[in-house]
DNA sequence: CCCATACTTAAGTGACTGCCTAACTATTTG
DNA sequence: CAAATAGTTAGGCAGTCACTTAAGTATGGG
């Protein structure tokens, strides 16, 4: 999957209140489809559908073993997120220190 | 704005391309809309709706001076996004320590 | 073998998104 | 003041979203 649309999917699926307190359920270790659902007001069917966006997104692997569908956490997307902010934070603080800089040239007490 | 929803329209706003390429934009420092819509392959209406997004979840902030509108970025919310983050991976973490724990005492040589 | 459990599939619905075009309102600038 | 510039407002439209209910499919226990 190209980068920008991990990204897009990631942020996507975290722009929910339901997902994300899955994502925090699941932050604490893997849980069946039927743990998940217990907190949330809503029917089963759409639990899964939430589930099913956080899964394309990579967020959430899950494997099936006897009726039991079992769910976990993927750390790799919510790095590639942090990161992307973290990126683009440098930049925008580097660019906060340059202008402290024009401010001090200006502004300062020069020569 | 209560926590959750400022998570959520963050969350959602970042969840687009485009504006995720304005945001890249406005961490090199502040810019029009006309300067914002330039690379992007859509008419300015789009456009202004997508900083209306942005604006919404504090990520961007603009005042206009004449016919002008000039638009900076907010760093709170991506703060908030990234401390959001990093909470739940910290969890997630402490788990997998607490999981090397139990691997380690089930399997380990103990005694 | 029967029944409860744990999902899964399908189809429908109302609201929201991301775009568009057309028309309008301010502000410079020549 | 007339024309170009910089946005703004309004309305519409196709597609996606977050649900729902109803019906179906495995699986495991008694």
């Amino acid at each position: 999957m190209p980068a920008e649309a991990l990204l897009d999917k990631t942020f996507h699926a975290l722009a929910d209140p339901s997902r994300r307190s899955i994502v925090v359920r699941l932050s604490q270790g893997p849980a069946s489809v039927s743990e998940l659902a217990e907190p949330l007001a809503m029917s089963l069917p759409a639990v899964v559908q939430h589930i099913d966006v956080l899964r394309k997104s990579g967020l959430v692997r899950s494997e099936k073993a006897g009726r039991v569908r079992t769910c976990r956490l993927e750390p790799a997307p919510m790095r590639s997120v942090e990161q992307w902010i973290a990126q683009h934070r440098t930049t925008w603080e580097g660019h906060l220190d340059r202008l402290g800089d024009v401010l001090h040239t200006t502004y300062g007490r020069t020569k």
